[in-house]
DNA sequence: GCCGTTTTCGGCCCGACTGTTTTCAGTCG
């Protein structure tokens, strides 16, 4: 069996919760949490570490890395099994409860006896919890509320894709308020996380009263759960938390580091901070001897006070980037400005294109591209497909367009990738085409070595220029299907195929994570929306946020290239 | 449990809000 490092980073987060609930050592505690941190952010593969390697990994020493390795052989680590035997399950549910930590479920698990979600229920209802020490009638009450929150399946990470509406249009009606200076959202949606557990606003005000007061008055919001001069926390109408804060114009910088995150990142500059004899919280970066103010007014200052490059919201996620922005190793990654074109995208031509050629043409000029790559779908893909007369109709579509348009129409074509590796078409047919993408569209649910065969198979093919969607995911609804991604990366370098990153916020495929992993392997990447109408085209932002969390720098990218450069590695994969 | 630009031992990020308290613990981010 291969255990992927996220089946790692998982066994040590559950030692944290554990250990939390056995009343731990916070700062132990924290150890574990930051092993499974770094396990899950690490380049390497650890199956292919032996112990010194992971010791070498911040964050982990040689009893995690024992531990490591320990479930690598067996598939178990005797240290959590003991743990788990001595914490009922029911309490790490109770724990998910919001206002819920672990000390009071352990609480009510000694005292009480309460070990499920059932068994809290009961005890509020038998007002058995304000008896307990810290806890009274309103805690009941506020428990009793959280509970029937939980029972709305509203609640929980969102796809990205599904808050930033919602964030968008809070951030607009709070920027209409005279007292408001600036506003923006921050958190994981700032970083451009593929799932969010709540949208955080932040506000510049001299004036904050009206500012949290409009905020909890919006029809937005359905109820208020907290409410101080400095923040206020809503339960959104769609049943998304939101948080606001909002602070004086001159902390702004300040601020917007503080709230953007991730928190691990954030306790990663603070500490960088104190070693420097400094404070940073979300006013501003402080001397503690004297109280002055050293920065705070924008990002970049309070990031360079620190001796740091400034790091792109999608990076922070303490995964090195702050070690590399204070000694200067951090990459200038991939900006939105850098893209030339989009390499896949639909039109009407395929069933399931919403607009057509034209209109998606029109669009993709106007964003400035040099060329944008019509990839609808082949012949093999039910009802969607197009035959090979069809292609060749649209073939003359292409070039009657063409002589309008400045930019480069490429004639592509998204491949179905068969059970065998096997694409549309025959090979000479296929050889007209400037550009193909090959995505499996049908048997998603074979083993992990039959699919990696197949994806590998078809990067053979000399018509194959790009790996379209490489998991299949549908974030929030369709887990990715198994591959072995170094057996992958290593095809991909040695067929001369770029993988494509999806920039769709559904599928976002590659991951942050699995960039970085073919950065490092100095695999060729795409950035593309696969898009199917003209609003699809602005996803672009979402690929490149996630090639800048995988740190991607435009050289890596295919489509940062001109058009001179698609062609060449199109030719150099012919011959 | 991890780690070192004062340290291989003794620290380990910071603040807001709430509910229960007469000064603070728990939770959250």
């Amino acid at each position: 069996m291969a255990w992927t490092n996220e089946d790692v980073a998982r066994q040590f987060a559950e030692i944290a919760t554990l250990l939390k609930l056995s009343g731990a050592d916070a700062f132990r505690v924290r150890a574990y949490e930051r092993a499974a941190g770094a396990i899950g952010a690490a380049a390497a593969d650890l199956s292919a570490l032996d112990e010194a390697g992971m010791s070498q990994l911040k964050g982990i020493g040689t009893s995690t890395a024992k531990k490591i390795s320990e479930y690598l052989q067996t598939g178990s680590i005797a240290m959590l099994d003991e743990l788990r035997a001595g914490v009922p399950a029911g309490l790490i549910a109770l724990t998910r409860i919001p206002g819920l930590g672990p000390k009071t479920a352990r609480l009510l698990y000694d005292e009480l006896g309460v070990d499920s979600v059932q068994a809290l229920r009961t005890a509020i209802d038998e007002e058995r919890l304000r008896g307990l020490p810290g806890l009274g009638p309103k805690t009941e009450v506020n428990l009793r509320e959280a509970l029937s929150r939980l029972g709305d399946k509203d609640t929980g990470r969102r796809p990205m894709a599904d808050a930033i509406a919602i964030a968008e249009e809070l951030c607009l009606r709070l920027a209409r308020l005279p007292q408001v200076r600036q506003v923006t959202f921050a958190g994981s949606l700032r970083r451009l996380r593929e799932t969010v557990g709540d949208v955080d606003v932040l506000a510049a005000s001299d004036d904050p009263g009206p500012v949290h007061a409009a905020f909890r008055d919006s029809d937005l919001v359905t109820e208020v759960l907290a409410a101080g001069d400095k923040k206020t926390t809503v339960i959104t109408r769609v049943g998304l938390q939101a948080d606001l804060r909002v602070v004086e114009p001159d902390a702004w910088g300040a601020a917007l580091v503080y709230f953007t995150g991730s928190k691990a990142h954030n306790v990663r500059v603070r500490e960088r901070a104190v070693r420097r004899g400094l404070t940073l919280n979300e006013y501003g970066l402080f001397d503690p001897e004297s109280g002055e103010r050293r920065a705070s007014r924008d990002e970049a200052e309070v990031y360079a006070a620190m001796g740091m490059a400034l790091v792109p919201p999608p990076m922070r996620e303490d995964a090195g980037e702050v070690e590399a922005a204070a000694d200067g190793t951090l990459p200038r990654t991939v900006e939105l400005a850098h893209v030339r074109g989009d390499l896949h995208g639909h039109s009407d031509w395929s069933g399931d294109g919403k607009a057509t050629l034209e209109q998606m043409v029109a669009a993709a000029a106007e964003r400035g591209y040099a060329y944008w790559a019509v990839t609808d779908h082949a012949e093999d893909l039910p009802m969607n497909g197009l035959s090979r007369e069809r292609m060749l109709e649209r073939r003359g579509a292409i070039a009657a367009l063409q002589e309008r348009y400045e930019m480069r129409i490429l004639e592509g074509a998204e491949l179905n990738i068969d059970a065998d590796g096997g694409v549309d078409y025959d090979p000479d047919f296929l050889a007209s085409f400037d550009w193909c993408v090959a995505s499996v569209h049908t048997l998603m649910n074979r083993s992990g070595r039959e699919q990696t065969a197949r994806i590998v198979a078809a990067m053979q093919h000399p018509q194959v220029h790009a790996i379209g969607h490489l998991t299949g995911r549908i974030i929030g609804r369709r887990p990715p299907y198994d591959i072995d991604l170094d057996t992958i990366l290593e095809a991909a370098l040695r067929t001369q195929t770029a993988l494509e990153i999806n920039a769709s916020p559904r599928r976002l495929d590659l991951s942050g994570e699995m960039v970085r992993r073919a950065v490092d392997a100095g695999v060729t990447l795409t950035i593309s929306c696969d898009a199917h109408s003209v609003g699809d085209l602005a996803s672009m932002r979402y690929g490149v946020a996630t090639a800048q969390r995988g740190w991607a720098t435009a050289d890596r990218v295919l489509n940062c290239g001109d058009l001179d450069r698609i062609l060449s590695f199109t030719q150099a994969k012919r011959t």
